[in-house]
DNA sequence: TACTACATGTAATGAGTTACATGATTAG
DNA sequence: CTAATCATGTAACTCATTACATGTAGTA
């Protein structure tokens, strides 16, 4: 039940409508939550029933019409009243750990491979972080925006968003070179 | 379709009953996937069906009876056709970053809180794997067991596991830096 | 002309969580 | 005597993914 939160989270700071919200939580710009088209739709319209958010909507003439959803009172408060709990942990999914963790009994190329895949993808997501953070904090530096913007919840889990695809790449490259490595210098398995 | 490989891969290199594969899957040492023991037991039922897995029955006197699991050649096999597929991108979803996120309208002093808890069980954690990660190499440096020693596949996925946590903590710390310094400044919301 | 972006959904299926159930042994 | 550990599940429910559906406008 925390979908609802992210919404509502992802709504404070800017007006959008379902499909602006469904590119935010998609692969490239969910710093902080993950979710598709989908369960957004379906979740926008449960909040709105319940009055967490308010739908506007907006009438296009070279596009098709849209709704922009904010939050309400009610929807601040609900935000308030989940940031009281503690939260539950958080769990690693990931199919390419799988893959690791099996490393000691699949072909080292294959996973050399998955791993470079991988790199790259977090490269990818680590300039795209970088640019975003950049945007979001204009001209100051980093230090003196902290301390002094507004908006900053975004930035900070930007950050953290930024430091996991660091740190995925970095672990990408070293467990690739240990594979090839052990490869060339023809371990027993 | 990957917590079946997940259980695959975990009994790779030890023979385990399904109480013993929960505990590995459980909060403490899931470096490379989480679930539930309800799941597993149910997942085991379906590797044994299929023939992807093993058990046999272990009588015990003073304990309850147990089944420990094995590999199949068609278990080893599926695994192998899994390494060969592209893996989805893996995504975050953390509750705690939803209220980092939603920072600039919530009770700095709360979310604090939040983030001092998580940087305990980071450390926790962070300790944990320090302690696994030394019995899996033995007496050996990482360099030298990461080259010429078996089973480096957990060790690898341990890695990411620790770094993962040692980036939660640090960037707790940080947030609630942040959060504490702007408290204390005054800054207009 | 084909593809991408805009814009919003429904339906079916698969995966994950919560609650419940049982029963013995050992450590505090 | 109470709690934790060992050991294995079932049932109900919620959440997430996949597949399908529709239609317009701008770009290559």
């Amino acid at each position: 039940m925390a979908l609802r939160h992210a919404v509502l989270a992802a709504l404070l700071n800017e007006e959008l409508s379902g499909y602006q919200l469904a590119k935010a939580f998609d692969v490239g710009v969910a710093n902080f939550w993950h979710a598709l088209p989908q369960q957004l739709y379906a979740e926008l319209a449960k909040l709105e029933r319940e009055g967490l958010v308010a739908g506007r909507e907006v009438v296009q003439d070279t596009r098709p019409n849209k709704r922009l959803f904010t939050v309400t009172e009610a929807g601040l408060a609900e935000l308030t009243r989940f940031a009281a709990t503690a939260d539950k942990p958080s769990f690693i999914r990931d199919d390419l750990l799988v893959k690791v963790q099996a490393a000691d009994h699949l072909d080292p190329d294959e996973l050399v491979t998955r791993l470079l895949e991988r790199a790259a993808l977090a490269d990818a997501k680590i300039e795209l972080f970088g640019g975003l953070l950049r945007r979001m904090r204009g001209d100051r530096d980093e230090e003196d925006f902290l301390r002094h913007g507004d908006h900053i919840g975004p930035y900070l889990t930007c950050l953290r968003g930024l430091a996991f695809e660091q740190g995925n790449r970095d672990w990408c490259h070293r467990t690739a070179a240990v594979l090839r490595e052990r490869r060339t210098t023809d371990v027993p398995r």
